[in-house]
DNA sequence: ACGATTTCTTATCCTAGGTCAATTTTAATT
DNA sequence: AATTAAAATTGACCTAGGATAAGAAATCGT
């Protein structure tokens, strides 16, 4: 709980009521690798920071192929964003791909902090800003690197998920298959 | 001016105060085609909203060949937001593709209509709310679909911009050369 | 209406990465 | 340690889409 905390004073002023809410509103679960906290098809009503460990959103195509849409690891958000700012199902899968330790919020409640706790409204753009810089740059590489390119890029940047991973995972979200991604590997071992 | 505030209006409820504001930061500007509203390396200082015509926001790779970001029809924004929020020089150029109309804000001056009019937090929060899903959708599309799906998918959902872009800026947008586009609406035309 | 650009298309050949199948390596389980 | 299962690799072949070049169509400027 206190990463949170720490995460949203980095934004923020906290006030000891917007914190005790927060406390209210939320509760610290643990959970063992392979657990499905979200699911294709069923309505979205949670919200996860991860505290520990791995998560893994991704949607299934229609050849049964799953196509990793994003990590998250230490201090990240998680939830089905797509379902929740359009009012849908989810149309992704969310997953832990370590044993895990989130913080878990109800979707509503939480939104009822942004009016309860203007302040909020800050911290939530702020995280949307960042959010929207890293989507776009990572559209920008799917436009204009190689594969080979990209998964430097990811090992680089994203060294701690790539210790969590396995490389079908890192395959799937690079968008190549992972006999690809292990000839990548292979050539850049010599 | 007044399809702003009608977009404003759409998600807050808008003060004649911070209305005048908002006039005070802007001016409305005519350019023709081609013109080049933010060069990639240069300082980005602007914010547009498109009242008519269509921008297009691009990158250059090190092949020289340039890869589009974003189009902006009618009511969208657009800056170079990597460059905004990461508070580095321009990594995008961003063009008229069409003669457009715009209204152009200060970045500084309009980010601090979020000081001065807290109640734009909102505004701002819901813009990039929409904007993150729209990425998110736009990644997942790029995993999971070929090219003429998402050229499919590109012609449906924005009719209005195909108007505006040549098939080669289409084609720069969707991942594939102009040549693969031709290829592809050669076969949709059997 | 005219040539000059610009845009789009078509053909040929090529390559990055996909597919399928088999094997090796690593990790988990008893 | 032995067995099984999961993950990664490798090989042979294939294909979507890239590269290059040339031509056709559309658009623009005078």
């Amino acid at each position: 709980m206190e990463n949170l905390f720490k995460a949203i004073r980095n934004s923020i002023t906290l006030n000891p009521d917007a914190e005790k809410y927060l406390r209210s509103i939320s509760k610290t679960i643990k959970i063992s690798k392979d657990s499905i906290l979200i699911k294709e098809g069923q309505v979205v009503n949670k919200t996860y920071f991860v505290i520990e460990g791995c998560l893994r959103s991704y949607c299934v195509d229609k050849n049964a192929k799953d196509h990793t849409l994003q990590f998250a690891i230490k201090n990240w958000w998680m939830s089905d964003y797509i379902a929740i700012h359009t009012d849908q199902v989810a149309v992704l899968t969310i997953e832990s791909i370590s044993d895990a330790t989130l913080i878990e919020f109800d979707v509503n409640k939480l939104n009822e902090t942004l009016v309860l706790f203007p302040e909020f409204e800050v911290f939530q753009r702020k995280n949307l800003e960042r959010h929207t810089v890293s989507l776009q740059k990572r559209i920008l590489n799917q436009l204009q690197l190689t594969a080979a390119e990209r998964y430097d890029l990811f090992i680089k940047d994203y060294q701690e998920i790539e210790q969590h991973a396995p490389n079908y995972h890192i395959a799937s979200y690079l968008g190549v298959t992972q006999e690809s991604l292990s000839r990548i590997r292979a050539k850049q071992n010599k």
